[in-house]
DNA sequence: TAGATTGTTAATCGATTAACAATC
DNA sequence: TAGATTGTTAATCGATTAACAATC
């Protein structure tokens, strides 16, 4: 029996139902239809029903969606039903932006540790968390089962630290580092790669003016009405 | 004489290309074929060859690409070649982090103001720039000529701001908020939503945990060898 | 010229949308 | 039962890979 693989342009959708379904349940709605959800996500209805059947049946011919059951559905598939604890390494500004941030919380990730090689970081809190040097890493990971890392730190310490980090039994690292990790398969990895979203932006910015542009040539030259 | 549209995923793919040639180049290589550069970033020579014939022939055959070149061409094509003056919007921890990175910097990004709501922070400073308050916002961008407002606040006060943004000359908006925005199509937008990136990674830990069970599970049912 | 490597066309693969029978 | 809406198959569209002729 084949297992089906799920596509990843599906599982880049998920959080977004996520999202979009606790804010239904918030509202009290408890039932939504694919035409109605699609009109919500400006997404299409079709392409919401192949993604929810990837799982198995979600809904209910002549109903629709229970929208509490499918968040609940969403949220095991996305394992947010699990506890996660996890650390951060480098306690720089977005380090600490990433700390402070309470929402992950309240979706079962726990923040346990933080580290830096900077001696005068050590001994600092972000919201009740110690800063810890880089020498107490491996440890405080096996005493602490902590699951995932995250990396705040810059590419060159990046690379090493991901090093260390594969001889640990760490589940998941979040790479906030501008460089492409290479991890054996057993350790996950997502990267958020700033600037290469801002890099996006650009482009778009100068896409649209460039349109603009020539559109306007256009006009002028008479070639479009 | 239609204009061919560069498809999403190519874009996707410029910033990575263009961090890999500037490493290249730093490296003092000259040039680089398909092949080489598709080992170096693990895709295919052919994906390659296609990404950069969507924008004209760079390369030459019999020799490959020219590094420098290819980089200052995709870095055009990315608008890094113009300066983009950004205002950050949420003065909290990571819009702190934001106006304090120097990376962007480099590439052109102007930061050139920050604004709060919450009348502690105003004044205070992040990198020479003052945290001022939002009644200001219009007048700033409009003397200052702001391109690109950073959005780092919580949802429920980013729709506002959004709207107040509409009636300005910002062509983009960088949102760090965990919203959908709806903005006229010559306002660019680009999202950073971390829990939904969070929340990828927490499914690759679950699935990669449960197919480990399964085979584990086959190997002592003797299903499978 | 011979060898290397691009640019580009054709083939394959995957993801999205459309259509409709199944069923609540 | 009739109406609504899913689950699913088929059709379309887009993106990736393979192949090779063009050319440096």
């Amino acid at each position: 029996m084949e297992e089906k693989e799920i596509s990843p342009a599906v599982i880049g959708r998920l959080p977004r139902y996520f999202r979009y379904l606790g804010e239904l349940k918030d509202e009290g709605i408890e039932r939504i239809s694919s035409q109605d959800l699609s009109e919500l996500m400006q997404a299409t209805a079709s392409q919401i029903r192949q993604d929810f059947n990837n799982f198995g049946g979600f809904g209910q011919q002549g109903y629709g969606y229970n929208v509490e059951y499918l968040y609940d559905e969403i949220g095991k598939i996305l394992g947010l039903d699990r506890q996660h604890r996890f650390i951060i390494i480098g306690a720089g500004n977005l380090g600490r932006a990433l700390g402070n941030y309470m929402n992950f919380e309240r979706r079962g990730f726990l923040f346990r540790g933080m580290f830096d090689q900077n001696p005068e970081l050590i001994g600092s809190q972000v919201r009740g968390v110690k800063v810890m040097p880089m020498e107490e890493l491996e440890t405080f990971i096996r005493e602490n089962h902590i699951d995932i890392a995250v990396l705040t730190i810059p590419k060159a310490s990046a690379l090493n630290v991901a090093k260390r980090l594969v001889g640990t039994d760490i589940r998941a690292i979040w790479n906030f580092a501008h460089v492409d990790l290479d991890l054996p398969e057993r350790i996950q990895v997502e990267n958020v790669h700033l600037s290469d979203s801002l890099m996006k932006l650009s482009y778009s910015i100068n896409r649209y003016e460039q349109e603009q542009e020539k559109t306007a040539k256009k006009r002028q030259t008479g070639v479009e009405s």
